[in-house]
DNA sequence: TCTAAAAATGCAATTAAGTTGCATTTAATT
DNA sequence: AATTAAATGCAACTTAATTGCATTTTTAGA
């Protein structure tokens, strides 16, 4: 048994936590958790599954207010799916800008950390930049070879 | 008076609709022509309000169902909103890939057609790139002036 | 020009994401 | 242990978007 994996991340989410002054409960530890280890970005949906059944969360609102306030707090963050719903993750350290890539086929988001949106453009007279957001879109490398066959 | 303009607009979605065999019906027309016109990109809402005042579409669906076709058929373009719904927009020149940017505040949507997202980085192994979506945030000419007092 | 077939439209009903208000419970502070 | 502000659970609601089907319209061919 390798539980030591689960407590690292664990206690990487109660430090973001406490990084943040926000209160440690159930719900935000574990979604706080997931959020951390899942390789691609979570979907409400399946986030909502997973923390019902371990029985983290009791109701879905919850889950919405959570991921808010994760979000809001700069813990996590969100990208929208081309099915314009939400995904979420996060990363060890807190959310430094970086691409995203959407897969067509499994609809997957995967985050390309080492891609962070440089600024090489220049904008027009009189926009005030505050974010960037850079989704690629396309075949992940899992669904590209059943393509090809 | 001056129905030049309006006149130009109308060839201009009817040639686009030949260019893709698409059948010319009201709706299409109509719901081009606004989508050529309109300064920024368009929510469903307001077409809605623009397209049943004139009588050109009844339902809702219809409009629905003709900006999907108008997308499909890469005459218009859509851009996610941060409000989770789509905003739509059509140019001369049939969908040339562009960046977007909405206002945090008025929530407006503007096409940056000279600013095209190069590609100037490189996809870990695996990933087949298909389309790339930038959208900067921030503040608009129109609204950052009110900020400032 | 009239007609047949395919495609587009309108309408009613439904799905699904996300929100709001309020009563209850819980985490942190004393 | 008691207090209090914040988080949770529950029920009801809002809104965007979709589906199925009957009707109408466009287009192409006789």
């Amino acid at each position: 048994m390798y539980p030591m994996k689960t407590n690292t991340e664990q206690n990487l989410a109660q430090q973001l936590l406490w990084k943040v002054n926000g209160r440690t409960t159930p719900a935000r530890l574990g979604v706080l958790e997931l959020l951390l280890t899942a390789k691609t970005a979570l979907s409400h949906q399946e986030l909502e599954q997973a923390a019902t059944q371990t029985g983290l969360v009791a109701d879905r609102v919850t889950l919405y207010r959570t991921l808010d306030w994760l979000v809001e707090q700069g813990i996590a963050h969100r990208i929208s799916s081309h099915d314009r719903t939400w995904r979420y993750k996060a990363q060890a350290e807190l959310a430094s800008p970086h691409a995203h890539f959407q897969c067509r086929q499994c609809s997957q988001v995967f985050c390309l950390e080492n891609l962070q949106p440089a600024l090489l453009f220049k904008l027009p007279e009189g926009y005030q930049l505050e974010d960037i957001e850079l989704k690629l879109q396309g075949i992940c490398p899992t669904c590209a070879p059943k393509n090809a066959t």
